[in-house]
RNA sequence: GGGUUCAUAGUCCAGUUGGUUAUGACGUCGCCCUUACACGGCGAAGAUCCAGGGUUCGAAUCCCUGUGGACCCA
């Protein structure tokens, strides 16, 4: 018989064809009925090009999860997205057209920022479609339309509404040239030179003088405390003592706290509203009343008395020259101090309390301690990243930020009395530039408002993902189906941003926890270990090498390579040699094609012993796969093909599948091979459904693998003792014959040990030994 | 400073509740076209299981201390 399969090795050029029929069949449609199984799958933010490849990993293992739960049977609901919201996308179009985002109009800012997401979003969905991904691409979803921030507003309203927001002012980094706040993300640190001033202190009832030392002598003004490491010996005398803060003369107690270094300046560190984070937290610590010295302009405020006015720098230089006419300066250093930029307009920020949006957490953190404890997480040790962050969690949520590309807050202010209004929920609101929908102020009865121009936090879109593809307010039948979700994949690096706001948020609307498993992957690093970064130059592009290799090459390196929730290595050499396994695969499947289909025999000890072993390899392969956990199933399923199937197994009985035994006997060879290499196929169709599903078709059935369910262990006897002399007796022999400079076909004496025997038949047709 | 995590051949990685000779792959080096496959087969070399201590009849595995790396938070 002519095999079937005429090509020796894997062409990725097929994948196309696979991916339109399962395209023109809509095979992977989900139906809410029966068993249900919905992915909360990460919306990728397109922040530039080129995509990572470890995303795209990680997406491919994503999908591994939807035909996990497919071939158990359950009806899967895999929606894909693509999140649009937040700064990646203002930097990138600022730098693109280089203009200002606040110098811009708000309209044409945000046209060009979605003409930047379109296109790098064009990409993703290239990639996510020809990694075989069994999403429904038909209605992707973007965090940026109507319908997805109208629910960001929904259900903001609903929590405004329920008095979980609040307005406060705190301390927020502020970069006072283009005017407005910023994120943490937007600081890049620098070292610039400056002097650090050793100023006096007087101590009261005290003849002593305390040395600090400060590079921002000008925020004298609004020094509140000075502190002392508590194992100090040199200032356990004046500990609960004031000092009189020079020139400002005002008196500060002292104080210990342990961020006093001992060996910084002269261990002394005066504590002032705000030089840096440090002394942020420290405010909020000691409990201290803060003194705001720096104006929104950049200018020193009234508290600063004779320096009210300055700008911030020639307040320092002249409060030097004060102090050093008082005779109050020790001594004066130039050092390099690593001082926080504005990444945009390049000057150190100020912090500066600003009023904001806080969305309430501290009193839910009881309850999602509780909530969280009951989701399972795969693998199970990345739990503690919650558990820890919740422990440390100290304020509320700001949710409010003066960005453009956002979600607006759906506020508005009436105009005389300044009370905030919120809409009802239901449509996509832009107070910035949409007519007040509000008639008439509730409290004092004004008809004219003002719209709020500040967006959200993009989490707060994030956070409501499960709600979104549940039809959450849109469909109840629907929703009452899907949520909770069953899992939500994600990368380890944001368990305290996105997974922890949407437990938080979820909880707040729903009362439940939005989905039961939480499955948590590590980052993809490059070859040597090191973080892939544009800066470096070590990004690798997925595009390339998934049209170079396949897609189902790239899906095996994935599951081969990554073990969940670990970082993983990505190395285009590793890819290329993975490709191998897809060829040998084929390369057996050929074999097989050349032989009938038998659908039941009498086994032979020989294939009673594949059969176990097979047995074996389905219970490990089903471990790995409860668990969504590819590494598994992809390595015990490679090393049993390779190393066993095909080196030891085919090699016995190919004699016997072609002829010179007895009709039983071929029969049973031709069986057990059929049922080895179908119960590979199956078990591997949710990691390589592009080559599993063709030679399926080819081999086993007129109809896609990827309706199959998985095969089940069979429970047969147990031969896998037999393993390791079979393979052991296949060696000598095959060194004896290198030994003796024989070919592998030709005849030699070698014996067949005593508990061997019952292969004996089949071994002797293998080496051709002499009887 | 606090936390999470890792440390096993040149490289990557496995090692389930402690139990013979530590798994597999890549790479290297030899030999071989053998009626599925040279994108293959067979073979070889290559490991103080990070260091020190402890528990034990027995430790890569458990405990303690230390060192080094990665990441997160401050």
């Amino acid at each position: 018989m002519e095999p079937k399969i005429k090509e020796t090795a894997w062409n990725p050029e097929i994948e196309k064809q696979i991916l339109k029929q399962w395209e023109d069949a809509k095979i992977y449609e989900f139906k809410p009925q029966g068993e249900i199984f919905v992915i909360d799958t990460p919306p990728p933010y397109p922040s530039g090009r080129p995509w990572h490849i470890g995303a795209a990993a990680h997406y491919a293992q994503i999908d591994m999860i939807a035909r996990t739960a497919r071939m158990t049977g359950k009806n899967v609901l895999f929606p894909i997205g693509i999140d649009r919201n937040g700064l990646p996308v203002e930097m990138y179009t600022e730098k693109k057209h280089n203009i200002r985002m606040h110098e811009t109009d708000r309209n044409e800012f945000l046209k060009l920022c979605a003409t930047a997401l379109d296109d790098l979003e064009a990409e993703m969905i290239q990639i996510m479609k020809s990694l075989g991904l069994s999403g429904n691409f038909s209605e992707y979803y973007r965090t940026d339309s109507e319908q997805y921030r109208s629910l960001t507003q929904a259900t903001f309203i609903e929590l405004w509404k329920k008095g979980q927001v609040y307005i406060a002012n705190r301390p927020n980094n502020y970069d006072w040239v283009t005017g407005t706040t910023i994120a943490d993300a937007e600081i890049v640190y620098d070292e610039i030179p400056t002097k650090l001033v050793y100023m006096k202190f007087k101590i009261k009832d005290s003849d002593r003088v305390l040395i600090i030392a400060s590079t921002r002598p000008e925020l004298l003004c609004a020094c509140q405390a000075v502190i002392v490491n508590p194992e100090d010996e040199r200032y356990r005398d004046v500990v609960g003592k004031n000092a009189q803060i020079p020139v400002i003369n005002r008196e500060v107690q002292i104080r210990t706290h342990p961020s006093a270094e001992k060996e910084f300046g002269s261990g002394a560190v005066m504590v002032c509203s705000y030089g840096d984070q440090n002394d942020v937290a420290l405010f909020r610590e000691l409990k201290l009343q803060e003194i705001v010295a720096i104006g929104k302009n950049g200018r020193m405020t009234e508290v600063a008395g004779a320096y009210a006015g300055l700008k911030v720098k020639q307040a320092r230089e002249k409060i030097i020259e004060d102090l050093q006419k008082q005779n109050l300066v020790e001594r004066i250093e130039n050092i390099n101090h690593r001082t926080p930029i504005s990444e945009r307009s390049k000057i150190p920020i100020e912090i500066i309390p600003m009023e904001e949006y806080y969305l309430k957490q501290k009193e839910s953190i009881e309850k999602i301690k509780e909530l969280g404890s009951k989701i399972v997480f795969h693998p199970s040790m990345h739990k503690q990243i919650l558990m820890n962050w919740l422990e440390s969690i100290t304020i509320d949520w700001p949710i409010s930020r003066r960005r453009f590309y956002g979600t607006e807050i759906p506020i508005w202010y009436c105009k005389k009395c300044l009370e905030p209004h919120v809409p009802e929920p239901g449509k996509y609101y832009k107070p910035w530039k949409d007519p007040s929908p509000i008639s008439k102020c509730a409290k004092c009865d004004s008809t004219e408002f003002v719209g709020e121009e500040r967006t959200f936090d993009t989490w707060m879109d994030s956070s409501v993902s499960p709600l979104y593809v549940s039809k959450y307010n849109q469909d109840n039948e629907f929703f009452k189906k899907t949520y909770p979700a069953t899992i939500r994949p994600q990368s380890k690096d944001i368990v305290r941003t996105w997974l922890y706001y949407t437990i938080l948020r979820c909880e707040q609307i729903t009362g439940k926890t939005p989905w039961s498993d939480a499955w948590i992957m590590g980052y993809g690093v490059d070859e040597h270990g090191a973080k892939m970064s544009k800066s470096k130059g070590n990004v690798v592009d997925p595009l390339p090498v998934i049209q170079k290799f396949g897609a189902d090459t790239f899906r095996f390196w994935s599951a081969s390579e990554i073990n969940l929730g670990y970082d993983f290595r990505c190395s285009e050499q590793k890819i290329e040699t993975t490709k191998k396994f897809l060829s040998k695969l084929l390369n057996i499947s050929r074999f097989l094609s050349g032989l009938p289909i038998i659908k039941e025999a009498k086994t032979t000890p020989t294939d009673n012993w594949i059969l176990s072993e097979l047995d074996k390899m389905v219970l490990e392969c089903k471990k790995g796969f409860d668990d969504y956990n590819f590494f598994v199933p992809s390595t015990s399923i490679r090393e049993f093909t390779w190393n066993l199937f095909a080196a030891h197994y085919i090699e016995m009985v190919k004699g016997r599948a072609y002829s010179g035994f007895s009709q039983d006997e071929q029969n049973a060879a031709i069986f057990t091979l059929h049922k080895v290499l179908s119960t590979l196929l199956l078990l591997l169709a949710p990691i390589t459904p592009f080559i599993t599903d063709y030679l399926w078709q080819i081999l086993y059935s007129d109809k896609t693998i990827h309706k199959e369910k998985f095969p089940q262990p069979e429970d047969h006897e147990d031969w896998t003792k037999f393993t390791k002399p079979i393979t052991e007796f296949n060696s000598n022999v095959w060194n004896k014959k290198k030994e003796q400079n024989l070919s592998l076909k030709d005849t030699i004496d070698m014996p067949i040990p005593e508990e061997l025997q019952q292969f004996a038949k089949d071994l002797q047709s293998m080496h051709n030994l002499k009887s």
